[in-house]
RNA sequence: GGGGCUGUAGCUCAGCCGGAUAGAGCGACGGUUUCCUAAACCGUAGGUCGUGGGUUCGAGUCCCGCCAGCCCCGCCA
């Protein structure tokens, strides 16, 4: 209910103004206009709004709070507009102004969002431009879709994430740039932002050299044939190279002339590399295909020939210092620098990082024309982000309004609180964990159907296990905030009930059930012009409409401060609200005055769950 | 040594721009099924928000100090 939060907003700011023009005027001056502090309420008892402002201005106006309140309820008493849409407010506590919504309007926007694809989610709008943002309201963003402006289109925003490394193995380090760098692309797209999904995956640097080296001693038919070999095990080749590289000097050497043949365009290195890299790949899109991921690979080699641009740039900067024979930013003189080429005139990541964020923003064809880069990786990289986009910054790189985001997060850690690893202590393999995900709701599903004599199609178990045990690693993953670390444990992610996926799941399935059982009377949409006035009378059907009337803020959120868990903590409540509702509320059995206005509320509740679970990455399910 | 992140119930975690009495889930204990999937619902117990100051009408939230844990810190990504 963000336009109706807004309108309110100016309704009570109106309110606040006419009742002391003076100090409104005097605080308009300032660029602080008065402000009603309108936000939504903290307890239900509170009503659907509140307004605190009257406390912080007790001091300056030398009237007590609840005078100041009460003033502005007289106001807005007198105001068609507001009571129209609200009950008459109550003046609480110290001096909270409490708003309540007419039911008639609740019920109207309800009906409002059945059937609309949207949900009532308002598209993005372009950003104002830098310095006309001060309009009555005060600091607030503008609502899209409050008024009818002509759209104009959005630049892209750029989503990093994933970014495995070619020639090893995706494993439990890949898991939360995955999975968060998903949702928050699919969150951004359904904003209507293009949204350039990006996978900047580690295909270029020395380690070829020993990779390379590697393939041609051990596979070098691989490199006359046309077609890509099967390297089989690409963690046990790249190990075996490690070896050799790490014990074997004359190896180590060959490796670091094949580096130089490598970067010097050599057509046989080429080929060794472009082979390595197919192999990789290949494994990589097993894992987004299984995950329902959709990303586009722009490695690291992608940058190679914009490295020397970067340096160019950043001397004409007058920012480059040479230190020990490498080429130096210094951002804090008493700091390490950043370096951009090393003494032995080589590149490095940070050059790359460079090179990708002047690309991402520099205007086509020789860029990506971004105004928003979220980069999605562990919170160790945190220092290393923040010094490459200050130096971006002072190379003028960064458009005015344009956005550098790190969107870090923490470690995926065992039941030890140590990082995750198996019992012989190696990395987790991704591939296995999602594997023993599913095996796991597998053996839970059959063990509840044996339980309770139900018998069920081997295709239907597979499609329940799948979508559980790969929805309750999303989920776990997703429903912490990222910055924290987080324990992964199968038992709790993969729990019946809790904050989890297949309590999620569940609620929609009970939904579902109801619009197979009562399909003749869902409500397709109010558009169609088939839905009468709504009406509600039970308090847990108020609750539920209450909760989904905020689907939009939570969204406008998420675009905002990328925190997905923010989503998770919603639908769960959502989830929970509604089996309240379901719990005590006859829907089908219900009375047919009251049975239209819950099978609405049904259609647009299983309707958001979905939408929900779909911007988490989440396949739904029917029956379960 | 410098920097970052974290510290909230037994456990795992929320807590939005500083707002009213601190919120879930799990676990524990107790209750609910003639009724739309009980994978559910209801209730009880459980807190010095690491710690000491400060800012203010009001601090888990902002500022400073301290303690503890984790992470990063010149030619790896």
């Amino acid at each position: 209910m963000l336009s109706v939060l807004q309108t309110l907003r100016h309704q009570l700011q109106g309110a606040l103004e006419r009742a002391w023009p003076e100090a409104a005027a005097a605080a308009r001056a300032t660029g602080q206009p008065l402000d009603p502090q309108l936000e939504p309420a903290s307890r239900p008892e509170f009503g659907d709004f509140q307004a605190n402002g009257a406390l912080p201005l007790a001091k300056p106006l030398r009237q007590s709070p609840r005078a100041i309140a009460s003033a502005v309820v007289e106001r807005l008493a007198a105001d068609p507009a507001f009571t129209a849409l609200c009950l008459p407010p109550e003046i609480a506590g110290p001096g909270f102004i409490n708003l309540t919504l007419r039911p008639e309007v609740l019920a109207a926007e309800v009906a409002r969002r059945v059937g609309d694809p949207r949900l009532g989610v308002p598209l993005a709008t372009a950003p104002p431009v830098a310095g006309a943002q001060a309009f009555a309201g005060g600091s607030d963003a503008p609502v899209p879709g409050d008024a009818a402006v002509a759209p104009i289109p959005l630049d892209p925003v750029i989503v990093d994430f994933s970014s495995p490394n070619i020639a090893k193995e995706m494993h439990v380090g890949h898991l939360r740039s995955t999975i968060i760098g998903d949702c928050l692309a699919r969150v951004l797209e359904f904003r209507g932002h293009p949204v350039l999904r990006l996978n900047h995956v580690g295909d270029w640097g020395t380690q070829f050299g020993m990779l390379i080296t590697h393939l041609k001693e051990v596979a070098p038919e691989a490199l006359e044939r046309a077609d890509a070999i099967d390297l089989g095990d690409l963690v046990s080749f790249y190990r075996q190279a490690k070896q050799r590289f790490d014990t074997d000097p004359a190896f180590q050497a060959a490796s670091r002339e094949e580096v130089v043949r490598l970067q010097g365009g050599d057509p046989l290195s080429l080929k060794a590399w472009t082979l390595l890299c197919d192999q990789s790949r290949r494994e990589f899109q097993r894992i987004y295909d299984r995950l329902d991921i959709v990303v586009q690979e722009r490695g690291e080699s992608f940058y190679n020939p914009l490295l020397p641009a970067v340096v160019d740039d950043l001397r004409a900067a007058g920012l480059l210092v040479e230190d020990a024979g490498a080429d130096c930013v210094f951002l804090d003189p008493d700091k390490p620098p950043v370096i951009v080429r090393k003494s032995d005139g080589g590149f490095n990541y940070a050059t790359t990082d460079l090179a990708a964020i002047r690309w991402r923003f520099a205007p086509p064809p020789k860029g990506d024309g971004a105004r928003r880069l979220i980069y999605v990786t562990d919170a160790g990289q945190a220092s290393h982000f923040a010094a490459v986009f200050a130096v971006a910054q002072r190379a003028g790189w960064v458009p005015p309004g344009g956005r550098l985001e790190h969107v870090p997060f923490g470690l995926v850690q065992g039941d030890d609180g140590k990082k995750l690893k198996t019992r012989s202590g190696d990395t987790v393999r991704l591939k296995d964990l999602l594997d023993e995900a599913v095996q796991r709701a597998e053996a839970d599903l059959r063990a509840r159907l044996a339980e309770e004599g139900r018998q069920e199609e081997e295709a239907f178990i597979q499609e329940v296990a799948t979508a559980v045990g790969l929805g309750a690693v999303k989920y776990a993953d997703l429903s912490t905030n990222r910055i924290t670390n987080y324990q992964f444990r199968f038992d709790r992610m993969l729990a019946l009930q809790g904050n989890t996926a297949p309590y999620l799941l569940y609620a929609l399935v009970r939904l579902a059930g109801l619009a197979r059982k009562g399909g003749e009377h869902f409500p397709a949409s109010a558009r169609e012009g088939s839905l009468p006035p709504l009406q509600f009378s039970e308090p847990r059907e108020w609750a539920l409409v209450r909760h989904l009337l905020s689907f939009d803020a939570v969204i406008v959120e998420v675009e905002e401060e990328l925190l997905p868990n923010r989503l998770c903590g919603w639908l769960f409540e959502l989830s929970q609200v509604f089996n309240r509702f379901y719990d005590q509320v006859p829907v089908l059995k219900a009375p047919p005055e009251a049975r239209v206005s819950r099978l609405a509320l049904c259609r647009l509740t299983a309707d958001t769950l979905r939408l929900g679970l779909q911007l988490l990455g989440i396949q739904t399910l029917s029956r379960m």
